[in-house]
DNA sequence: CACCCCTAAGTTGTCTGACAACATTCGAAT
DNA sequence: ATTCGAATGTTGTCAGACAACTTAGGGGTG
């Protein structure tokens, strides 16, 4: 392993530099609580300054695989592995890419990801909710049933809605997981809410499936909330325009649950207010 | 905002700072995309060195929530949220809280949330699977069947057959939450191939499930995939000897669908190659 | 007046050197 | 043999400087 230059162009010498110390320590197969070499000797290693190494080292202590005790050395973190999962891997790689578009496909993946996580995520608030949480539920729907008359955007109570859903599973693990994957891509569900949204009946269309899986998981109805969950997803994806070929099949899955449990514990949503 | 000193003692004092600054960011209710101070100002307001600031700004950068760009300055990100999933809020926060007791109810919801993804990945798995990919999940299958007599550990094997299953879903983002799920606690996975597992027979049982699960999968019976999966999550919950009440509804929904549908496509798994 | 190039100032990225805080080690005194 | 302490090495922090880059503004040209 010789010196950086020229062979990655890349600007960013840090980044680079921490790729490749963390190859490096895979490669050498260092186990949990092996010590690193010292800044100074990664500096001549890499051939860069200890400010860039410290930076590198910086970088990897937050990705979690490096800890570091002062006066003693760097020493391979406990859990080797990823301690943290990011959607996406093309971007938030380096710095900003902001512009790197992301690829319908990806966004079908995400939104099958989605799928597995709310589906099931409805099924155990259908067989948990508590009366607050069918609350909590309800104001979002009721916020969006407004934000439906007067045609203004409603994309928060939307996450908001599915936020409040995936608590009343009553695990925060899921809460969390839910409540993240809601504010990775809060852009897709402006089209759903912006002014063509709201023309084409995309914001219409999407209230009445949030009212489906609602009135699922306060009827305690578990398959109808799962079935309702896929549904929404299936019409989300339609309404992006995505490919709905992969969705077909689990089209077909939910429809073996009719939703016909549905009851009227909720009235005056529909039309707001 | 003053200077830092005196009510802070804790070390590491760039982790300070980056917490600082990051409350101050949304206290200054900065949106994505706005510019941060420079570097020197944030000096002067923090009273510490520009190594310092720097670093924490990497902190910050790492998280997710600032950008930086070389020769414009440091801007807020376009998804200020977090970028960065990580289970068990609790550990991982500052540096080595290897000591942090995670509880039988945290590894409950995070098994719970592996029940989600794992049951839905198993369902888009039968339907999709390609001959390669029942062929990589057949030889993580021989793998653990060979540990299984030999009595030795394959808890790796167990978790590639697992990867295995979530990459047949053709979804590179299921495969890597499913990776990173099963990196986040092998831990968990121990009891199951240690001496006592085998002794006990938890190997075996495990190992039962998974046949189950890969049979389903490879006759392309989505149901019966999902109720296989369910099955071994709750037998491994039962295994563990965590909170069993919560997945005896779960128990009940699996049963919905008898695990009939099995054929004979693999032989010679049971008894190890 | 509109447009383009080019200079200049400002900002982040990197380098260098030094000192402080802390950990480890090894020798000396008891 | 045990204990204490100094020496040494490592990371954390500070300070100053230059390089690479971006941006804004001015001057020239059409």
């Amino acid at each position: 392993m010789g010196a950086v230059k020229g062979s990655e162009r890349g600007p960013r010498l840090s980044v680079v530099v921490a790729g490749q110390l963390e190859a490096w320590i895979s490669e050498q197969g260092l186990k949990a609580g092996a010590q690193l070499p010292t800044e100074k000797v990664l500096c001549e290693r890499f051939g860069v300054s200890r400010a860039v190494i410290r930076e590198a080292i910086s970088r990897l202590k937050a990705d979690g695989c490096v800890m570091t005790r002062q006066g003693s050395g760097a020493y391979v973190a406990a859990r080797p592995g990823q301690v943290t999962f990011r959607l996406v891997r093309g971007a938030a790689n380096g710095e900003g890419t902001e512009d790197s578009a992301i690829s319908d496909r990806e966004i079908s993946d995400i939104f099958e990801l989605r799928y597995l996580v709310e589906a099931g995520a409805a099924e155990l608030a259908a067989l948990r909710r508590s009366p607050q949480e069918l609350e909590r539920m309800r104001a979002a729907l009721e916020r969006m049933a407004v934000a439906l008359q007067t045609g203004t955007d409603a994309h928060t109570d939307d996450d908001a809605f599915h936020v409040a859903v995936a608590a009343a599973t009553h695990n925060p693990q899921i809460e969390r997981f839910q409540a993240f994957m809601g504010q990775q891509f809060s852009d897709s569900r402006a089209p759903t809410w912006n002014e063509a949204g709201h023309r084409s009946g995309h914001a219409r269309d999407s209230q009445a499936e949030h009212v489906r899986i609602f009135e699922a998981i306060a009827a305690g109805d578990a398959a109808a909330a799962r079935a309702a969950a896929t549904a929404h997803l299936a019409g989300a994806v339609r309404r992006l325009g995505l490919d709905e070929r992969r969705w077909g099949a689990l089209d077909a899955m939910k429809r073996e649950h009719a939703p016909d449990a549905r009851n009227e514990v909720l009235h005056g949503v529909e039309e707001g207010r």
